[in-house]
DNA sequence: ACCGGGGTGTTACCACCGGTAACATCGTCG
DNA sequence: CGACGATGTTACCGGTGGTAACACCCCGGT
């Protein structure tokens, strides 16, 4: 029950460098922050992996639960779904660095398949899945749809938070409203605009 | 005209080593695999990155095109979107491995923002936004609510797409109903299953 | 005919990365 | 006391992205 603390505390150090430097952060400069050198950070944490992984599952321990939380909440569904997307947004703003973190996990990944979500948003994901699952009467493709819905729905809050988080277009509750409306069929049902028909002119886009 | 050939010559090179060991493929690997060494590589495109980009830009020409298509034809909203949702997994199931680029941008990014969209699918987010904004008649947050949901849609598409692409649950008509089902608000529609939320109740139902 | 320049290519090197081996130093427990 | 297990160190390995310096070879100009 001891290493725990000494743990803890070099989590801390990574999490503070990786705070100032970004992800990517070098293990020498984690252990330099932690006052050690290598060898140490590894053993504790078997290797790079260990390290990022640790360092997610304690920042994501509470994002996720929260977002269980928000799930099961017996609210109105329109309202619990905004719930959840606020429960997320508010998580992810309040440490957007290590956010960055969940998002991009492991670059020199061997493994045969370089998934497009992490292993936190995956399990997002899955929560999500299950809720739909469970709670909603979509026929026959029922498995099929939740499971793509889960995945549909979190990749959609991940591109659009991480848009909002670094443009900041607007308060949390409008990208909220946004988000919602966007999954409540509002693309469906706008109106067209008249000034449709498109011109033959083709638009080409300026080279950055 | 005369250097063009031989970085194309380059660039499928790179292409087929990228096939063959996956993205994060060295540039020794690269170089040997067109039969020569790294610096010509560093001479024709800048550093890793100008490679990487110059392969991205090729690849997902056609698809950023194709998309660009879809957008535009003249069809019910419905149609269209489907139409656009088709291309797109069309497109990414015709390359995976490249298409793993696509999402899988630059690892060693060290500048401040790490933006969960690619370049590329960027590109494809701006379409989208400007398709929205340009024909839908969303009121006073017209411009916002096109940006965000440029945004999620494209995260939204990543994200199944990747899922669909690996563990292939369906054919890709049945995955682009799926997610047109779900931006047409069949997530707000649908009937609650009877097995519902009743957690405070004194609904005499332990079983589960 | 000679020379010069640009493209093509090389070897050798740099700093740094993740990861490891080997050795030193404590406190603690039997 | 001695053994042991953490904690810590220095020094190293192979590989990476990236660069410098040099060699070749062909082609065109005076």
């Amino acid at each position: 029950m001891d290493p725990e603390p000494r743990r803890e505390q070099l989590l801390n150090a990574a999490d503070r460098v990786i705070q100032r430097e970004g992800p990517g952060a070098s293990m020498n400069a984690i252990a330099a922050e932690a006052g050690i050198t290598k060898p140490i950070l590894y053993r504790h944490f078997g290797d790079r992996n260990g390290l990022v992984r640790a360092l997610t599952e304690r920042h994501t321990g509470g994002l996720l639960a929260a977002v269980r939380a928000a799930l099961a909440e017996p609210l109105e569904r329109r309202d619990r779904v905004e719930h959840v997307l606020d429960t997320y947004l508010a998580g992810i703003e309040a440490r957007p660095q290590v956010y960055r973190l969940l998002t991009h996990p492991e670059p020199g990944d061997p493994s045969g398949a370089g998934h497009a979500l992490a292993p936190a948003l995956r399990q997002i994901a899955e929560e999500i899945t299950r809720a739909v699952a469970d709670q909603l009467d979509l026929g026959a493709d029922r498995e099929l749809l939740a499971e793509a819905w889960g995945r549909a729905i979190t990749g959609m809050v991940l591109a659009a938070g991480d848009w909002w988080l670094d443009s900041r277009p607007c308060s949390r509750t409008r990208m909220v409203q946004a988000l919602a409306d966007l999954l409540w069929g509002r693309l469906a049902a706008a109106a067209d605009l008249p000034t449709a028909v498109l011109p033959a002119g083709p638009a080409p886009e300026p080279a950055d």
